[in-house]
DNA sequence: TATAATATAGAAAACGATTTCTAACGAAGG
DNA sequence: CCTTCGTTAGAAATCGTTTTCTATATTATA
């Protein structure tokens, strides 16, 4: 391998000094004649000259790095969310460096950690344990960041969170308005945000109809040693919960889950023991997953545009990155309902000849 | 955010020179007085330093940073990948870089010239599009990598290869076993090694079974314009080749297709046109995809665990990265076939009282 | 014509670390 | 007693850039 071609190498081979082939390189808008610009730009092309990243930083001062943080890489949601970032990181010159917490948060706060070693610009991060500690360090590092995904309460700063609380709702109204009654919230242990929210949102709309809600419809599956990546975790979880609603005294009429690959693994178990749905049972999904429309039957969920919600983060993380007022405002994105074959529709005619 | 403290302004409150304050706090083995050592950590400590980077980097050379390049992040086998490899660097101090080359050649060629920019330790690349070219820049810029995924014919450096050649044979093996002749195999366009090898293996085992092949059998998508999530484009290219299937003038007994979205996307068109999988004709798969065995009917597949691949991709670079030996072995993952139930069996007896 | 302004070029400093080269001092060996 | 070596410390060079400061022609202005 031989050496790279340095700006040196690019100023003896065209006979000028460092100063002046910095400058037709980088751009600077210092004049210099038009000849020797043309002998420094043919040098460095014949040397194949690439300007080394490290030294304009070094210079610079500022990285051209961008952290993101993400509880799991392979789920379904959070591989989009990535995919979105990496672009608008690919579309704005900056570089895209991922850690996963591993949903815990030992975890999260090594990557807090790395993050700041590696002193990146900027960072993206979905949080499941918030504390202002956490903020007091990025900030020293002057590391400028944006939460999404899971909302905090004690956070004030930039943020795209998704409105857990109006999704609850809507699910809640959609099953209601289709005749159902006895509705059951299926959820892996409440331990974030975003599933509380949902939770409140649902039970909210209950109160407002007038339908009474029995802890009994709470059905959470705790049990945390399902191996796997998280979205066949998330499908094993829904099987444990199926079979959970099997034993229930009484069936419920729906069931809303808190992500689409737990409703399918519900609806698994329940299609196993005879149970159909929607025939029999409702089953409604949340996330919208790239899967949820293949599964069968395709499932009726509330959209959360992974993708859009990344790309609005970097946005809003380059904004403040650049800009100097810090107004650190937030992004709501409202939640979209999916309708398709996992609840059965109350107005539906059947008509045989 | 006051500004970070530099090894100078230790040196400055430690009373020392910047030399010792390097030896003390980046561990050279340099001897150093008790004293004036328990000094300096004290003032380092006291200023809460950390060492920058960029200024480490420009002056040593070599980056701690591992280049990943893959055709897409969102797709399941990717992202598995993915995940894998970023484990692998936490557990070595390597932090991951990630780049998508959205599946083209042009794409990849950015990629590679960021991962030189950025002058990564080292890269783990799945690419499409090899040559030599490429090699060259690589080494020329002194990069370490390992191909994955993809094989190419003119590539005789390191890399983890999955055996496609033998997963083709093994796949038309087991068809061919459970009493198909007919059997089609399913594609999307034959750009690349992996695709080519999975058929070459496929035909050889017709050829040597002496059955006969028709290029009608062979089903090749070619509409490039679908849009969407890779995972989806492969499921939708299926309903494609599901729709072809079905103006056949013969329904062939059996398909092989090349990955498992693409399978599920063809037994969905099958199924909704009254042709049931796998009654009425089996389909196999490819990857092993998490959701294989959600779908319904769980599919028959051969597994090609991405998990693994990364994970010996990144044991591999790390080993040539650290020795001197370039040994530059490759590594072969043998494929294994997963049954289930989207072939149907010829010795199954059916029973009825 | 003298002077100020402009265009052009390069030397040198700076960024933050590591490492090589000097230097001083005390101890050991002849 | 003088040389040699080992120990400890710091000055300075280095990595590849950008930028500030200086310096020289050349042109415009009075």
């Amino acid at each position: 391998m031989r050496r790279k071609a340095t700006i040196k190498d690019v100023a003896v081979r065209a006979g000028a000094s460092i100063t002046t082939v910095s400058r037709v390189l980088s751009g600077s808008d210092y004049p210099v004649s038009a000849e020797l610009r043309a002998v420094i730009l043919r040098a460095a092309e014949e040397l194949n000259y690439t300007p080394n990243k490290i030294g304009q930083l070094l210079r610079g001062g500022k990285s051209h790095q961008i952290g993101v943080v993400v509880p799991s890489i392979t789920s379904p949601f959070y591989s989009q969310l990535i995919s979105a970032v990496q672009d608008e990181c690919v579309t704005n010159d900056y570089v895209l460096m991922l850690y996963s917490s591993h949903s815990n948060q030992k975890g999260e706060m090594e990557c807090i950690d790395a993050l700041i070693q590696n002193q990146v610009a900027g960072a993206v991060l979905s949080l499941l344990y918030w504390n202002k500690e956490i903020g007091k360090k990025l900030d020293e590092a002057g590391i400028e960041y944006v939460l999404f995904d899971q909302p905090h309460e004690e956070y004030d700063g930039a943020s795209v969170d998704f409105d857990f609380f109006e999704a609850g709702k809507m699910a809640a109204k959609y099953l209601i308005t289709n005749g159902n009654r006895d509705i059951a919230f299926a959820s892996g242990v409440l331990d974030r945000p975003s599933r509380k929210q949902l939770l409140e949102g649902f039970k909210n709309v209950l109160k407002e109809e007038e339908i009474s809600w029995d802890d009994d419809l709470l059905l959470i599956n705790s049990v945390k040693k399902i191996s796997g990546a998280s979205s066949v975790r998330d499908y094993r979880c829904g099987e444990e919960i199926g079979k959970k609603i099997l034993n229930l005294e009484y069936i419920p009429d729906a069931i809303f889950a808190i992500n689409d690959m737990m409703a399918m693994g519900i609806i698994k178990e329940l299609n196993k023991n005879g149970v159909f749905v929607p025939a029999d049972i409702s089953v409604m999904g949340f996330d919208n997953v790239e899967l949820s429309e293949i599964f069968s039957p395709a499932l009726t969920t509330i959209s959360q545009s992974a993708y859009q919600m990344g790309k609005s983060a970097m946005e809003l993380l380059i904004e403040n990155m650049d800009g100097k007022k810090k107004n650190k405002k937030s992004i709501l994105m409202t939640p979209v309902l999916v309708e398709r074959n996992s609840v059965r529709i109350k107005h539906k005619k059947i008509r045989r000849k």
